[in-house]
DNA sequence: GATGAATGAGCGTTCATTCAT
DNA sequence: CATGAATGAACGCTCATTCAT
């Protein structure tokens, strides 16, 4: 045992209570991103995690805790993504963030995050995580949104673009995307359509010379 | 009506066995819209169509059948949308098409298809329908590309458009949507957003003059 | 229509009600004979006779007395065999009859008699034919028997020989051996086992010089 | 009793989950005893057990898994029967062993091992349970045949005796009892017939003198 | 913390049977 | 005579959850 697990353990066994939860989150996120979140069982859970499901009782009180925490971390790694490129221009910025979209570091792996969000949507209405979802998804906007915003005071943005209907066009390019590749229509991708659609969402906010 | 209609109508009970899983399929739909497809079950869809459930197997042969009989009904739904407007200007035409959807006619009806179809596509993968859908999808895909296609040879869609993007442009948008109303975030909406993308979209296909 | 059809119909349409009825249940000793009787459904047996499932009760008032009527063709194939060989001598007659038993005229055969009644008898608890069984089986065991007797008088048989014993140990013999294929262990058959029990219980009975 | 036992008993509740699972399958048992094969069903086997279906599968993975525990079950009782008779002189034991199936210690007793085995080799073909059967039978039979061949080793069954056809001659004679028992022709066992069978066939082993 | 055993609710499905047509 | 549609009862099985140990 390395002395920073040491200092991460304030007694317990291993880890803290919170590690854990984010560690069976996390389990939870890849099967909801291989399996699909309707064959999401607690028993599933519990055998990737190596535990029995009763156990997982100990940190969650319920499975849709289970799934709010999912989300919880679905937000912060789309945070990471947004926070990803730290280049001072901020239009350059987009399009890099753009490019790793595109890269599949974030959509296609199913590690990853965007995917499982969207099915944690679709089962949203059955599993109560409506106002969940309400909140992080608008957060998310917002993040996008101000990043446009300050590339517009910045000058790399145009004047004239509209900050929301930037981040909405973004993230709705992105749930195109993965719609289509859940539906099996991967061609959407591979002829090369997704591509033309980003660049040109990208060519029409860089500020006019 | 012909000779043959009235027969066929009046003889086997009242409905042809094709309008009986019509109309069983269209239950569904409606389950689906307003429920979402996690919780359908054979017993609900049996009792809102008054029925019990083992007669469900009189006209479906599994769970699965009657999910694609929503599927072809989704994707009926949609060409008769698609084919609303016949304005010869197939400019205007889309206009009409993104208007009526604006309107709501489509997508917040919840005997729409739109979102039910949504449902189905996130459920997909449990239920074995991903093949079933990406032949509806790229057949839509490629009816709307058709449309932007006779546009460019009429001349009020610009000849250096990619049809396919723009029909896919089009169908992402109404996923967008959807997706952010599933998810309970109808500022997207509300706050003309979403009007400004959708005629953003449209302005850049026009035929520059 | 052949003369002799007309001849056998009295009007309905080309059977009489009794020989369809001994056709449906010639049937379902088919599909007891391949499937066995836990399986054999009105659906499968009116498949197999070409009609839908409630027409069978035009025929038979429940499945129970389709079993019965199976029950009853079983009956008489048997006796139809036992009465196979017609030879004076009452021994040789028995030895042929053996032999019709081992060259598999009558067990292996999928269309036969002895292995379907054996699914009944198994089944017969659960569906209430306990009591046609007996009636039929004691009538077999006593037709048996009265040969054995016969043959005393003929002096073919020995006389301190016990014409029931007889008569069970050659029902018994064909029941073990029936047992013995649907366990799957054809060794008892293959082995020459079978062969040998069979040869000793004749010469045991025969007329000692 | 060992320490090991002790704790192996009192600590996990009451019992192990071995002795558990010996529990259900003798309860199985008994209902395919005394009801048949065909109507046992995992509510009326949880019912006579004290628990709801559902805790089944704490124990079995699947009715067919109950099943083949069953027969397992079955296979020990019949080799304790044939193990119960320590009677140095073999041919005497084969006539003590005759005797308790003669006495129904066997055959009869609905909580007895042979009926329900000739229950389960009928429901076998839709049980997929004939590999299994196979296997068990080819065992007991076998075992049966040994202890023969030591009583020719012994000089108390006949030199000429061929043990294969002994140990099938036994079983086929159980089975012929067991066969006219479920078809309600008692009068088999009840007027002598069956002992004047079963001692014929021990009168033909005995070493002659 | 973790587990084995248990449970109520519910699932999709099959069956023999009925009945209007 | 035959059928399509329907049904009540039952089936094997899975699920999230509880609780004593």
């Amino acid at each position: 045992m390395t002395p920073q697990n040491l200092a991460a353990n304030t007694r317990p066994g291993r880890w803290t209570k919170a590690e854990r939860k984010r560690q069976i989150a996390a389990i939870a996120l890849d099967l909801i991103a291989t399996h699909g979140v309707q064959s999401l069982t607690l028993r599933q859970i519990a055998s990737a995690a190596g535990i029995s499901p009763p156990a997982l009782y100990n940190h969650f009180s319920s499975r849709t805790e289970i799934l709010i925490a999912v989300l919880d971390l679905i937000k912060d790694r789309v945070f990471e993504w947004i926070d990803s490129s730290r280049n001072p221009n901020i239009y350059e910025r987009l399009r890099e963030l753009a490019g790793s979209v595109h890269e599949s570091k974030i959509v296609e792996h199913p590690e990853s995050a965007i995917l499982p969000l969207f099915e944690l949507i679709a089962a949203g209405r059955d599993e109560q995580l409506t106002e969940q979802l309400a909140q992080r998804q608008l957060a998310t906007v917002q993040r996008l949104a101000d990043i446009v915003d300050e590339g517009k005071k910045q000058g790399t943005i145009g004047k004239d673009v509209d900050s929301k209907v930037v981040a909405w066009s973004l993230l709705g390019f992105g749930y195109a995307k993965d719609i289509a590749l859940l539906q099996g229509v991967s061609s959407f991708v591979t002829d090369g359509t997704a591509d033309k659609i980003l660049d040109k969402l990208l060519r029409d906010v860089a500020a006019k010379p």
